[in-house]
RNA sequence: CGAGAAGUAGCACAGCUUGGUAGUGCACCUGGUUUGGGACCAGGGGGUCGCAGGUUCGAAUCCUGUCUUCUCGACCA
């Protein structure tokens, strides 16, 4: 490709309203420009390193067996109401209507229409196991989309799902996908770790998300420093530390005006880990107040499976009121008019500091036989330095971009949508299903938050718009030109994909345009040629070497090879 | 959805307090001098100052409303 006469445009400047580096350097780059909030053009360039990325992905599930299809993004609201999913996704999903004023949406995932699509296909249990994907646009209508490509509102997603006779079945092939993701997000270099996550509006049993490391990661990774064990921070575990201590005597304290848990616990010049903090919450328009240690934070998602809701909110005065609690100073002790909820690890506390329903005033010593409650389950969130629940080692926290998800969804849809298949035995049964998601978009983001410079993004041979650039230095040197020109299409004839740079500019803005769009290797026609070298010049290692014109093309040929994963 | 900030040329911003010819840098066009890491000189093009009302002889500037964008929170497969 020449320069010349195409579209290509870059910004000098940090453009103002993008937050994070992978989103800036898109946008400079002139790969994306931003349509509204969340909602992004892919330019040519930017294309180019898009199907760069999807063509790995595809690639990676051909070969593990999966076959492509495409599915609609506009799709009758009764399709996802039937697995109650209308209310799963709430307004995070685009409602819309045809003349005849039926109800759609735009699709935000489908695993009711490749439900849908498997029902014409299976009968018997020989039908089963197969697999199938498509790479397309999914919509959802997020609060508030951020950092670039990270969050928006329409984005390009590889959806896949398995359909197997049982779970055992299932097994198997989500190994296979799950395998196939590995290969792929390590094709692409990606520095990423796999967590057990919650299932959330999917529904199924098992989550595993593929997070790259990111400082601008919106997940947090709770990861072991003696094992293997990694999980989301929504679905983590911890070991509760047993406290051998004497039991004291519940005694009264007065703490004016300290009604957080930070003042009190100065106040009265205690750890946090010795105060118990409660949580006032509106539970299905029910009171529940929760107890947990000072300084952990209630865990929304575990919460939200244990009373089988959606979700919960902060308890507002009118519902407070309906029981004794004193906000700032509310303790379990002769707490009534709501349903209390301790920590698991309120358990194993001793001689604690909890509120005493009376302003200004907190009990200290006390102990779990000093009051009653409904329930005991485990509600709140890990702290770094946590003991690990496999090995008693220390867990410790990464951000995580999500760029994959892989589910066992068992029989969920195939129950409400009637995938059924006859077995051996002629009896009937529900096809088990996983689903496996990977956001093609996020990975693009990912990758460039994780390689640049202050140049700009350095992408690797396989993802990168081009394999090789040329910058011709001076357009006006014929003999150059003319080199340049047939060196761009001896390469292009070998397969290499070439940038060939022959716009009127000068040597560095040239230069600092290859750069900013991360080409990897970069050949400078310019003063050596006349001595018959050309200059080659690695982007990632910035180091360059002269190489003479005889030799560059099989030298560039070997390289890219070598570099092509 | 709650709180805050901002909308002026393709990009980044000044001007607004105290109303009176719409500016600067980069980018763009023409000519010249340059030519290996974002050149220089001279000349030039490009704006209904987010939108709609209002106050005023006169509004980018003051007032009201509205939309959009960004930040923090809530939400988030």
């Amino acid at each position: 490709m020449r320069l010349k006469n195409s579209y290509f445009y870059t910004i000098r400047e940090d453009v103002k309203d993008e937050d994070s580096t992978s989103g800036n350097l898109l946008v400079r780059s002139g790969m994306v420009k931003k349509t509204s909030a969340g909602i992004y053009m892919f330019l040519p360039m930017g294309l180019r390193v898009l199907d760069k990325i999807r063509g790995i992905v595809k690639e990676e599930m051909d070969k593990a067996g999966a076959q492509e299809l495409l599915m609609p993004s506009m799709i009758p609201s009764e399709v996802y109401a039937t697995c109650g999913r209308l209310e799963a996704f709430g307004n995070s999903m685009f409602h819309l209507h045809d003349r005849a004023m039926h109800e759609m949406v735009l699709g935000p995932t489908h695993e009711e229409l490749f439900t849908i699509a498997a029902k014409s296909m299976v009968r018997s249990y020989k039908d089963l196991p197969f697999t199938l994907y498509q790479i397309a646009d999914k919509f959802r209508d997020e609060a508030r989309p951020r950092y670039g490509l990270i969050r928006v509102k329409e984005f390009i997603m590889k959806d896949a799902y398995s359909f197997d006779a049982d779970e055992e079945s299932l097994n198997t092939s989500y190994l296979k996908m799950f395998n196939a993701y590995k290969k792929i997000f390590g094709r692409m270099g990606i520095d990423y770790k796999i967590v057990k996550a919650d299932t959330g509006a999917m529904g199924g049993s098992l989550s595993e998300e593929f997070q790259a490391v990111s400082d601008i990661g919106e997940d947090i990774l709770v990861l072991c420093d003696g094992c293997d064990y990694a999980s989301n921070m929504e679905v983590s575990d911890f070991k509760i530390e047993e406290v051998s201590e004497a039991k004291k005597q519940l005694e009264l304290v007065e703490t004016p005006h300290a009604s957080s848990i930070e003042e009190v616990s100065k106040y009265l010049n205690l750890d946090v880990k010795k105060t118990v903090k409660a949580m006032l919450m509106n539970v299905d328009s029910e009171l529940v107040i929760f107890f947990i240690r000072g300084d952990r934070e209630l865990n929304e998602s575990k919460v939200c499976k244990l009373f089988k809701v959606n979700e919960i909110n902060f308890a507002d005065d009118e519902l407070i009121a309906k029981s004794n609690a004193c906000p700032g100073f509310t303790g379990p002790i002769d707490l009534t008019g709501c349903k209390i909820v301790i920590d698991e690890e309120v358990l194993s506390m001793k001689n604690f500091c909890v509120g005493a329903n009376k302003e200004g005033y907190h009990y200290i010593n006390a102990n779990v036989s000093d009051f009653k409650y409904d329930l005991s389950a485990p509600i709140s969130t890990v702290v770094e330095g946590d003991v690990c629940p496999h090995c008693g080692g220390k867990l410790y926290f990464k951000k995580g971009i999500e760029i994959g998800n892989t589910f066992k969804l068992g029989t969920k849809y195939a129950e409400k949508l009637g995938l059924k298949y006859l077995d051996e035995n002629n009896q009937e049964n529900n096809v088990t299903m996983g689903c496996y998601g990977i956001g093609i978009g996020r990975i693009l983001a990912a990758i460039i938050e994780q390689n640049n410079d202050e140049h700009g993004m350095i992408l690797p041979m396989n993802i990168a718009p081009y394999q090789v650039s040329i910058v011709l230095i001076n357009t006006n040197d014929e003999e150059q030109a003319k080199y340049a020109y047939d060196l761009h299409d001896r390469l292009e004839e070998l397969g290499i994909e070439v940038l060939l740079d022959d716009r009127e500019e000068r040597a560095g803005v040239k230069f600092n345009d290859m750069d900013l769009i991360g080409i990897p290797l970069r050949i400078t026609i310019g003063k050596k040629y006349s001595d018959g070298y050309v200059e080659l010049k690695d982007r990632r290692s910035g180091e360059s070497i002269d190489i003479s014109t005889n030799d560059i093309v099989d030298y560039i040929t070997n390289k890219v090879n070598e570099e092509m994963v």
